[in-house]
DNA sequence: GCAACTTTGTGCCCGCGTTCACAAACGCTT
DNA sequence: AAGCGTTTGTGAACGCGGGCACAAAGTTGC
């Protein structure tokens, strides 16, 4: 009755921004050998409500069996043909310097179709050394390699003062789509998705938590 | 008229989450020597509406001039009181692998506050091993650390599988905000406060939307 | 000292996302 | 085959956050 191929569209972005949860707690049933799971089950391993679990899915189809939950198999299948992961995802890291080495040797970049295609720095004179099995290449390789490996992702892991500039080059090349871990807000055509990482602003919201349960003089609401 | 000490209490998690931002946008303008700037102004720099500023700051209270903007340095440090970061947080980091060096190296690290004051290994055979000037501790002395240089924040930079147990020591050691770079949902008491950065789940919703990029078959929606 | 201009602070409305409540659908037992 | 228990899928209510419009308040110029 249902189209088969990917029916949905206009998935919540909060909903998206939980299907890797899912399919990693997913990940964590399968490996225990489990073959079906409730919609409670799941959701406590991912740390969500079953409501919001079960409505989550909702938007991807109709892929539960009432009375007995999900096929782990399947579905972690579904999420991921949603996500895009059934396909493969050459990434370009930009920036070697400690942050930019951990991720290019990050594992858990393998998961999922993605892989690092590219790995590039500013500085000349690093040209060649070997980064994770991945020879460092110069920024004026960047465009050639982009086309030739087809990258879609880049990911910025240099200096906050070089990061617009490195930017500007990665979107020139043809990439859509940014994960930028530099410490500012880059300026960016509207087609271009920029996701970011920033340790320093999740240090400042902790302790604005911290700091509010020290000094709890008044006011005891529950949180 | 006004009460002077840390009066507005409810700032909403979105506006705090943006207050990191607008103090970096702050900086910035304050390297330039720009000691003024107006609502608009400063929204550009952090990316945000200029109206979704000023609700921002009015939870902080009123420290604008009409008909001229805001003072930086003094917003600066309204801002920072707010965080709470007019105050030392000593971090501790533990997993001393390639992500955990990285972020003991991490010079953001040192802005506002914030500090490595012990970093942590599993692996007992890494004790003593220099990071950053840090000696690595092995996980027995956690305890004792966590208490004599009142540590209170935690990073916990180690593979999925040992987060957990690592999470546990941390709580028992009486950290209450953890920032988790593991890929996995942690389990902890009420009062105790976990953000999570996770490389993997970034990438899948990147990969999502270029996904929805490339196939554009139907459906001209804006976005 | 007054008027015109500028910019902040905020009440109101709207849209998104989460939760609740419940009906629909499935397996199992008898 | 029929009824019962279980679990999914979803319409509806609710609450939070964002944006608009405007009043309040301050500055500048004459």
């Amino acid at each position: 009755m249902s189209a088969d191929p990917a029916i949905r569209r206009d998935i919540p972005d909060a909903t998206v921004a939980r299907l890797p949860e899912y399919l990693r707690a997913l990940s964590d049933v399968a490996d225990r050998g489990i073959s079906s799971v409730s919609s409670e089950e799941l959701a406590q391993a991912a740390g969500v409500r079953s409501t919001q679990l079960r409505k989550d899915l909702s938007h991807l189809g109709s892929y539960g069996i009432r009375g007995v939950g999900y096929e782990v198999e399947h579905l972690a299948l579904e999420i991921s043909r949603a996500l895009g992961l059934t396909q493969d995802w050459p990434v370009a890291i930009v920036g070697m310097g400690n942050l930019g080495r951990a991720l290019a040797a990050y594992s858990g970049f393998a998961t999922g179709g993605f892989h690092v295609a590219a790995v590039f720095d500013e500085d000349a004179a690093l040209a060649g050394a070997l980064v994770a099995d991945l020879p460092i290449s110069p920024m004026t390789d960047l465009a050639l390699l982009v086309r030739e490996r087809g990258i879609t992702i880049g990911v910025i892991a240099t200096p906050a003062a070089s990061a617009q500039s490195v930017c500007n080059a990665l979107v020139e090349a043809g990439v859509r789509s940014l994960l930028n871990f530099a410490p500012l807000v880059l300026v960016v055509p509207d087609d271009v998705d920029v996701r970011r990482v920033d340790l320093s602003t999740e240090l400042h919201v902790l302790a604005f938590h911290e700091q509010r349960k020290s000094l709890p003089p008044e006011l005891g609401v529950a949180r």
